[in-house]
DNA sequence: TATATTTTTTAGTTTTGTCTAAAAATTTAT
DNA sequence: ATAAATTTTTAGACAAAACTAAAAAATATA
């Protein structure tokens, strides 16, 4: 399998995490920034290897095959981030261009052993799942923090948005995965939140609270 | 770069401290088992873009630039190749073709980074010396164990065949990095020698031995 | 329903890196 | 010095993965 085969299926396997039915060719272009065309030709291919259900103007999806593949892929991105940062000291802003390379490793033996080295971790730095080597994810319950109620607390579990720019707007304001959030109020006028981290009040906007994932407590 | 470019730098790089004067294009292609034409193609690229020096027929030698380029390979291949035995618990023979693909990987923090969480080695465990950020290497000398006369005694310092085949051999033997070897007699007809290892006694092949780096004590 | 708009696919190019076969240059042998 | 052998380069082709422009299908609108 080529780099640009895994990704496809790993761009395909997160789209449908999100839309639930069939992945529209314009779907998978814009998530890959390329062209519709580039992506017609690559279903064809991805479906003569098995790896996608694919029908002319119908979408596509992954066959059992290709989601197993895409998992792997996906767990060796989420295990090489918990290395870069656990072990080598990056920030959770900085991994992920890393890790995009990283994902393309072929050893099944290197991904297992690296599993092993950092203690078979169920989540990456970003509080996203990691699949084990069966390709089994631990679903954890969480919402967004925007989706919390006045006086409602929750642990900081995750992000939605993981762009530098928001993960450093985080580090700035003390915000990290566990750290815990409680709703002080909200102001109706733009949604914005007044709320207390570890004990410091700040007020943070909508835009912020629907990319911030909290377990209730 | 490309990863093909990058290979044949390290191509040439590997056959320039072997072969000294400029480096032929039959002898590229027969180590990186292709074609002489296809090595024409790449080296008229890789003029173009002021890494080798070449001139039609006469052969080709790195530019300053691609000399750099080239340790920088080196340095990564081998540090990885630490990594894997000294994290991953993998073995000195699994590593070669795994740390072929980690060569690849673009990002000087994340070498740098490794260099320092391995605590900046200057040998990769076949004993072949690291590059360090600025290019340099630390030349230990060393002598092929073939090369030394009765009675005389060497510290095993690194292997010239990387073969799995050979190195899963070493294991075999009870061979390895550090161990302290004496000729104890050579045989005139095949030029086997008699060698005390560790103080185990035992008979090997000129051919072993001349794939053996020790340094004499 | 008929028409307009949007989405998707097809057709034809381009770039990278490879190949084979043939031509050109260099080296070796007579 | 000439011929033979070897090495290297050129010419032309191909597969992968991208692109643009145009055609076809599906969807939305009047
Ligand atoms: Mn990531
Ligand atoms: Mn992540
Ligand atoms: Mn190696
Ligand atoms: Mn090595």
């Amino acid at each position: 399998m080529t780099h640009s085969e895994e990704n496809y299926l790993k761009a395909i396997y997160h789209l449908t995490s999100v839309l639930e039915n069939e992945i529209s060719t314009n779907a998978i272009a814009e998530k890959m920034e390329t062209k519709a065309s580039s992506v017609t030709d690559m279903l064809k291919k991805l479906a003569d290897k098995d790896l996608v259900h694919y029908k002319k103007y119908q979408g596509v999806s992954l066959t059992n095959k290709g989601l197993h593949s895409a998992k792997m892929i996906v767990r060796k991105h989420r295990l090489w981030e918990v290395f870069l940062v656990e072990k080598l000291a990056f920030s959770w802003d900085e991994v992920h261009d890393i890790a995009e390379q990283l994902e393309h490793i072929k050893s099944e033996q290197l991904v297992n052993k690296l599993d092993a080295f950092l203690n078979f971790p169920t989540e990456d730095p970003h509080g996203d799942p990691i699949p084990n080597a069966e390709g089994n994810i631990i679903k954890v319950e969480k919402q967004l923090l925007s989706e919390l109620q006045e006086k409602q607390t929750g642990i900081c579990v995750g992000v939605k948005d993981t762009s530098s720019e928001f993960l450093q707007y985080l580090d700035k304001q003390g915000i990290s995965l566990g750290s815990k959030i409680e709703i002080k109020s909200r102001e109706i006028f733009d949604l914005s939140l007044k709320i207390s981290i570890n004990g410091n009040e700040m007020t943070i906007s909508n835009k912020i609270a629907s990319n911030l994932f909290v377990r209730k407590v």
